[in-house]
DNA sequence: GGTCACTGAGTGACGGTTCAGTCCAGTGTA
DNA sequence: TACACTGGACTGAACCGTCACTCAGTGACC
């Protein structure tokens, strides 16, 4: 018996697939992803996963690269919305200290940026995508600096707004990995408030805090 | 006449176990490293390495905090010799920069920072490990400015030297990533003289570069 | 003789990959 | 409308290499 209908109504699956691998890796961890936990999420088989995707390391890499992608864009739609340089600021920073906002944890984000770190430092490809996600979100900040000097929100006497980025962005890293980590000295709201002191050292403007 | 001694000239096994594990770590990644690699690293079977440490879970978090430990005691050492506080500023910052220096590349040593951060999400054992020697070499960025602060060669009225040092620990941990990583932006120069400059704006003192 | 470091041959589980075959939608044909 | 055929999505089982871990045994030393 069991005619089974196509179970699952046509959607997209290489799509399907990759937002359920991606939210496997967060879970579990890119090391205990196995191809059946990503089959079991979408009520598939594991040949499936192999059909569609040839190897499960191809789908680890573009599953990291997907996620990574969205939250991204995610950023980048917010920040559109607001009309004032600071503002951008401030909700970039918000947007960027894990668990500081219940609504968006950054938890999982945050966790996955460690596994592409791991990764990259021996998939010659991995390492690649990682400059370009990187570059991505850096650009961003300099994005905003540059915004704020031209609408006379910034001063423009401060330091080259790239080299702002790079320098706050790294920092905004290696605070986000503590955090992350459930450092107990270093907390979401420390991290917040380090980042809010540090953009406006480095920017110049005066916040509202 | 003395006896004769076992085959194996009878050296700390369990010490030569970690360090041999620390290597193959570091050669082939965490996830990629079996027991039989490090059996053979110090020529002796897999077995053994399990007589001694139970798991291999086990080994590898110990190989993981010993080769951190060791590159910190190394650098402390170093740090010890030198006099001036600006001195040792200088000489911690350049032996934070991955692949800055020919003779200590650091690139080891980092790499097995991402592995520890990435085991540390989900070993809650490996996070307060983490935490600990994380502590410690924000410490001693921590002393030195204390140290300057006391001889009289760093003004005192800047921020507190704890803050300081954990805003500064935290920017060389989201550098060192880029480096590490291969980044063609930030090359091991440009992270040093980052490094060097926010430390002088930071701690205020200037350098000879 | 007893203990301890150590070996090496298992063993069992796991997990990625393969593959032969099933099911079905669509298409062409009469 | 009925039927045959095709190609692609999908399954389930089997395959097979890999590894952590076990254990019975061995030889050296006290």
């Amino acid at each position: 018996m069991s005619t089974r209908a196509r179970a699952k109504p046509q959607r997209d699956r290489h799509q399907e697939i990759v937002e359920a691998a991606a939210q496997v890796i967060t879970d579990r961890g890119l090391a205990e992803t196995r191809i059946q936990d990503i089959a079991d999420r979408c009520g598939v088989s594991p040949g499936l996963i192999l059909y569609y995707f040839g190897s499960k390391d191809r789908l680890l890499v573009e599953a990291l690269t997907y996620a990574n992608d969205q939250s991204y864009l995610r950023m980048s739609r917010e920040l559109r919305k607001m009309p004032a340089a600071s503002e951008r600021m401030d909700r970039l920073i918000q947007l960027s200290v894990p668990g500081l906002l219940p609504e968006y944890s950054l938890l999982d984000e945050w966790a996955l940026w460690l596994e592409i770190w791991v990764r990259a430092l021996r998939d010659p490809q991995m390492a690649k995508e990682r400059e370009n996600l990187d570059r991505r979100w850096v650009q961003s900040i300099s994005e905003v600096i540059r915004y704020g000097r031209q609408t006379g929100e910034f001063p423009s006497d401060a330091a080259d707004a790239d080299d702002i980025a790079m320098e706050f962005g790294a920092m905004v890293d290696g605070l986000a990995i503590q955090v992350l980590l459930n450092d107990t000295v270093m907390t979401p709201a420390r991290m917040h408030d380090i980042c809010l002191d540090v953009a406006r050292r480095l920017i110049g403007y005066d916040g509202t805090r």
